[in-house]
DNA sequence: TATAAGCGCAAGTATTTGCTTGCGCAAGAA
DNA sequence: TTCTTGCGCAAGCAAATACTTGCGCTTATA
């Protein structure tokens, strides 16, 4: 089964967040991103084409060049799961004790 | 070479979201996170491996039992980068047009 | 028109994942 | 003391990753 990326998935890797953020600042074609990297230009081009399969990146064709642009909306996704966790976070080490309070007084009452 | 999970790879898998969304709201042992999901104890235990490796989580011992808290500070490097790529990020269109137009002038020029 | 430049498409490979299964140890309960 | 939990360790595995290399199709350029 081919497995659907994520935005998750995608800044997973820091070569892709590197070129979010080169690309976020100004975009340009393939040729130029792969030139800021060590790796192979189609290693870069493999990332992009994961970052355009999750809506992180929009590319448009001008002649035999294709720019890339970013497209940052989809983050809004990991933001949110991470306010609303904390959001249900309270502090563990006091939800804890209470926890293990809780525990202890109904097994003390099986006793 | 063993890669050193950071937090990103942390996240990136959905069944250690949920189990950090689980125990943001309620500490708990190993088991009991385990049971919450289809797969084996096992594989939980290993994803929460990862995540104690990563300091997204904290386990205390109490007599056979790992209690797991969740300790969400450590997404800030998440949300972080996200607020940073976007404040660098000008609307993409704007930006390729306009370096678009800065080539075509450059070549213009060469002629 | 002959070249060169920009890219994508495989095909092949070395790692890394995410899981499972079986084993064994230590801490409570009977 | 014996049985039952709660768990980690380790070996084994299939699938997913991240790359590389070589090929070939378009578009520009000389």
């Amino acid at each position: 089964m081919k497995a659907r990326r994520d935005v998750y998935q995608a800044i997973a890797d820091p070569t892709r967040r590197a070129i979010i953020n080169l690309i976020a600042g100004q975009p340009q074609n393939v040729n130029s991103i792969a030139e800021k990297f060590d790796t192979s230009r189609q290693a870069i081009s493999l990332h992009i084409g994961i970052l355009v399969e999750c809506g992180l990146i929009t590319v448009k064709q001008y002649g035999r060049d294709r720019f890339c642009e970013a497209k940052l909306d989809q983050l809004d996704e990991v933001v949110t799961w991470v306010e609303q966790s904390r959001k249900h976070w309270v502090r563990s080490f006091e939800k804890l004790d209470q926890y293990l309070t809780e525990i202890k007084t109904k097994e003390d009452g099986k006793k």
